[in-house]
DNA sequence: TAGATTGTTAATCGATTAACAATC
DNA sequence: TAGATTGTTAATCGATTAACAATC
């Protein structure tokens, strides 16, 4: 079994033409792919055939290869897919690398627990401080973040060129920080703040995150599936 | 502008049978009109058509009619909806005071960040307890909710009837304490811990959460949207 | 070469939007 | 009643699946 894939991860093949505007469908499951892949590969894995990460992510081969075609050929026919070269092609679609600077809003026990994991060096993204209102932690450090004065964020980001923004904020003090970053110049705020951020200010992106929403749909799927069993 | 909506939030039409099963597409939808039909309700609004609420949430008007006819006529000709009495059915629906009870097992900063929230009575889940392994902090009290060894965990789910189990724990300890859990009759996980739990338990549901896949789309966005800023 | 597996087209399915008659 | 707004059907759009020819 030969394969065009060279040692260095490139590939013979004229590839990597954008060609239609990618569904956002398919956007929305990239990030999922990239987990998956990346467990491949400190698994040691080197290719794999759509047939068997459809069996391992539970999705049909079909979407796999409809998916990944969006971006150019990805793998080759007899051979399947390398994996560390499709796991970095996602890396860059999905921006990993790009060396995003992020700030933590909101030193409180989500900000605490997103200082504390790896999740952002893990996809490149490097947090650089974190802000308070608090005086009593505003100059500690936590999980060797600093904690700054939120009355220096401006400033700061100006400063810094900071990309991202994660806010753990009170929802009563969302907006008003959200203007202050972006007046600053930060273009991506991740929001954690029990509101749904509406920002009309071109090129910032929002994303929202509910968790409460989930913890519904976990509530509607137990209530489903105990009507399913009484009907039994 | 009279109204068949009696004071106590009843209704004199023949509504509320189910039709075809539910599109996953509305089910997924529902936590989202829910909060809002919540905001509304606490502004002190009485109803609302389905034209200014497709302007609140940014979705059209007709997407709005055909979803909330899923579950029946909800709304009527001329006057619009009755928020109390839809956000009460879609709470119904979701399973919104099924009493459920809940554990969160793992008391590290996201445990405690779960713990602080009032997302859990809001949706009428109660947290009764939680567990690790830490000797340091089993027998002590994270936000008025008691933490226990996990050693004890399954006897406590048994004679208390969970519900519910919020996993925070490593990535590693996800599938023992899942099975434990199921074993002891817990039939809803939420799972925080950085793996894709999939169970197949009968009955027993699963809700994955992936902030980092989140954080992964946050970059996409602020890549796409530099990128069409470059292209001008 | 023969076998495997992709890339891609065509068919199916589901979700969204538009339009308007029904009706409050 | 007249005006407003839903409920519902039909049209459109997009996403998924199936199938197979291309090709490594």
């Amino acid at each position: 079994m030969e394969s065009i894939y060279k040692l260095d991860g490139t590939f013979d093949k004229h590839v990597g033409e954008m060609k239609t505007p990618v569904p956002p469908a398919v956007i929305k499951r990239l990030p999922r792919y990239h987990r998956y892949l990346g467990e491949l590969l400190r698994e040691g894995r080197l290719r794999i055939s759509s047939a068997e990460l459809s069996k391992i992510m539970g999705v049909t081969a079909s979407q796999i290869r409809q998916d990944l075609n969006c971006f150019g050929g990805f793998g080759q026919q007899g051979y399947g897919y390398n994996i560390k070269y499709l796991h970095g092609k996602i890396s860059e679609l999905l921006g990993v690398g790009e060396g995003y600077k992020a700030v933590i809003v909101g030193a409180g026990n989500l900000g605490r627990a997103l200082a504390a994991t790896r999740m952002f060096e893990r996809r490149g993204v490097n947090r650089i401080a974190m802000f308070d209102v608090d005086e009593k932690i505003i100059g500690t450090k936590i999980y060797g973040l600093s904690v700054y004065s939120i009355d220096d964020m401006h400033d700061f980001c100006v400063r810094n060129k900071v990309d991202i923004a994660v806010l753990t904020v009170p929802k009563e003090a969302a907006y008003s920080v959200a203007d202050t970053l972006i007046r600053a110049g930060v273009r991506g705020l991740w929001n954690f703040a029990n509101t749904e951020l509406k920002v009309s200010a071109p090129g910032v992106v929002v994303e929202n995150i509910h968790l409460g929403d989930s913890l519904m749909t976990l509530c509607y799927e137990l209530k489903s599936s105990s009507d399913e069993e009484d009907k039994k």
